[in-house]
DNA sequence: GACGCGTGGCC
DNA sequence: TGGCCAAGCGT
């Protein structure tokens, strides 16, 4: 197997499902079919193969991981542990994953469902959020994994994890491992891994301005290059409280601060968003303005432009905005 | 070491 | 509906 194509799809497979990954990855080795043509591409045209598919910073870690190891390593992917864990987006998991099955290396690749399977055959009780916990899973795996068979040895146990070991209901009557492991025998499948609960969402109230120019033109911006959906382009939004009887207001002093005084006949949606992060609850409410003729607004030196609704195909929007442009009625 | 960082599926 | 879940990494 290509180094660099199991490197593509261990980073996509970080924190999200194969189904979901996989037309992504096949889009994206047909377009950066070599560590040359992904180095040499555009970072926005790479965030826009990677639209949808979340936790944007993997795209440009790959991309800056991918820029090292051909300029510095004569774009050979490093074969061990130590180098491959200097490079941009490879951590302790996906160094191991490309060890093993890449290079057939005798290296752990612990991922949550190692140490969801891991902890139960041998019930152990450290809280798998930490991060330091990992550490006891990789020695634990040290000693497990074959010196010539640990590619399937790795695969075997995340394959095991994800279709048998599950976290809510574990099939343990088609466990090839059930016989030795620990919590079925004592009853206890699931009450591992142990896991520290996670705070509830921030919510936060957003109003979506968009705005049409006299010849039809929409107004964008691009969200800054670090942070939340860093890099992605958006109808521009302003932070309100949860009251609706400022939506408009917002919009109005939004527009006033960026161009001045407009003439705008504005038309509030009725029909609201909400999108939900690892993190974060945004509620978004939108409103529609169109300037009307014979004005001509000039942009500061701000990172927003005007483009016509046939460009908007060409930039990469994150999915809340996707559903701003559904309520507002903007084929995408 | 704690926190920030997306999205879709499931119950 | 809301909470939980999924093949982590960078800061």
């Amino acid at each position: 197997m290509d180094p660099y194509y199991i490197w593509i799809s261990e980073v996509m497979l970080q924190q999200t499902q194969v189904d979901t990954v996989i037309p992504y990855y096949e889009k994206f080795i047909t377009h950066y079919p070599t560590m040359h043509a992904l180095a040499q591409a555009p970072q926005e045209e790479v965030l826009k193969h990677w639209e949808g598919l979340g936790y944007y910073s993997r795209a440009r870690n790959l991309q800056a991981g991918v820029r090292e190891v051909v300029e510095n390593y004569d774009a050979q992917i490093p074969s061990d542990r130590k180098t491959l864990l200097n490079v941009k987006g490879i951590g302790p998991y996906t160094a191991g994953a490309i060890l093993s099955i890449a290079y057939q290396k005798p290296e752990p690749a612990v991922d949550g469902n190692v140490m969801r399977v891991l902890s139960r055959i041998f019930q152990i009780d450290e809280d798998i959020t930490k991060a330091k916990t990992r550490k006891t899973f990789e020695q634990l795996v040290y000693t497990l994994i074959p010196e010539d068979d640990a590619s399937p040895f790795n695969q075997g146990l995340m394959e095991l994890g994800a279709l048998i070991c599950k976290p809510k209901t574990p099939l343990c009557e088609a466990c090839p491992l059930s016989h030795l492991c620990q919590a079925r025998q004592a009853g206890k499948q699931t009450d591992y891994p142990v896991k520290s609960k996670k705070l509830k969402q921030k919510g936060i109230h957003y109003v979506a301005v968009v705005l049409q120019d006299d010849q039809g033109r929409y107004l964008i911006q691009q969200r800054p290059s670090e942070g939340l959906l860093a890099g992605f382009w958006e109808f521009p939004l302003q932070e309100i409280s949860a009251s609706t009887d400022e939506v408009l207001p917002s919009a109005e002093q939004f527009i006033e601060e960026t161009f001045g005084t407009l003439s705008i006949k504005w038309s509030v949606c009725e029909e609201t968003a909400q999108h939900i992060f690892s993190h974060l609850k945004w509620q978004l409410n939108v409103v529609q303005g169109k300037v009307l003729s014979g004005q001509v607004p000039s942009l500061q030196e701000k990172p927003m432009r005007w483009i016509a609704e046939t460009e908007l195909k060409d930039y990469p929007f994150p999915v809340p905005q996707q559903k701003i442009m559904k309520i507002a009625r903007i084929a995408y």
